[in-house]
DNA sequence: ACCTGAACACCGTTCAAGT
DNA sequence: ACCTGAACACCGTTCAAGT
């Protein structure tokens, strides 16, 4: 069911998500939903989750993958990015403001402490300014969140990589925040 | 007609806005806009149009009226963030995605030129690093537009005020940049 | 030129009814 | 337990018709 749903935001976009479109697609009622979910709303909140679920892993493998040392996060910035590239119609649900389920924010939260435990390691290694590591990671949060938002929205010109943007953003970044 | 539109989803939030409601706070039918908006996208525009504009104006006044050294660019930055949290609605229209209408290009092409020219005099006054100014000015959106973007979306804890995550991104911003 | 009412093809959601 | 069809209260949009 989810899957279906995220088939039809990855193809029509977020707006075209209907009840009675993923009832079709599955060969069933459109109320038939009903017994699974308790509204669109919580339709949406499954797919939010299962996107927050997946970043984590991603963000996770980026930084054990990376090599130690002051630019170890660069790899998870360019991680984050690459998510919401990648999975543009998970991410435009999880960030689709209105409210935040419980589920979500559970998951949203995980995520979020990925960054948090990163930040704490690169203090530790005295490769990062020690600031208070949570209003460090809401501010590293909103670089990579913002390069990915314009993206998504087609805000960038033609010319520009996302990518490439995201990479600058993550150099400007890390000279700005070295211990 | 726009400031009809722009109430209500001041009010009632963006999903709410109807044609109908629009057309009945205004005594008229709802068929009535279709003789002033070619549809429900163009009347968006036009409010985006109305948003890009006034940002356009935040911007020039912080640039303006801040004194110069290497912190001046800051003034703007707060201005950015600001004036999302104070115009919401129009904030949300203006990067709602979809497609980008003609005119709210044209619009948002002018605000952001502000800030170009911004990074180009205090890379004169040799205040900031010589990247190309466009690259840094995208960065430095990105930097303003996740800040702004996660406050409007609830996503920051209860505890931290977004004008104060706005102030110490600022703050890394600057030294990620300086020359 | 500007507005209206009816109509069309959609929505999400509810509910009695079926197996 | 799970599904269905009809129904309700909404949408955006079109169009013939009014002044």
């Amino acid at each position: 069911m989810v899957a279906a749903a995220v088939r039809t935001i990855q193809t029509d976009g977020i707006a075209a998500l209907t009840l009675r479109g993923v009832g079709a697609s599955l060969g069933v009622s459109r109320t038939a939903l009903y017994r699974h979910f308790a509204d669109k709303r919580a339709l949406l909140d499954a797919v939010a989750a299962e996107g927050f679920r997946t970043l984590k892993a991603s963000l996770d493998d980026a930084w054990t993958a990376a090599s130690p040392g002051p630019r170890r996060m660069d790899a998870m910035g360019l991680a984050y990015v690459r998510f919401a590239l990648e999975h543009p119609s998970h991410y435009r649900v999880m960030f689709s403001g209105d409210g935040a389920g419980a589920v979500k924010d559970d998951r949203a939260t995980q995520a979020f402490q990925v960054l948090v435990d990163a930040i704490a390691a690169q203090q530790k290694a005295g490769h990062m300014r020690r600031d208070d590591p949570h209003q460090l990671a809401l501010y590293i949060w909103s670089v990579v969140h913002g390069v990915a938002m314009l993206a998504l929205d087609g805000r960038l010109p033609p010319t520009v990589d996302a990518m490439d943007l995201a990479a600058l953003a993550n150099e400007r970044l890390r000279t700005g925040i070295k211990a």
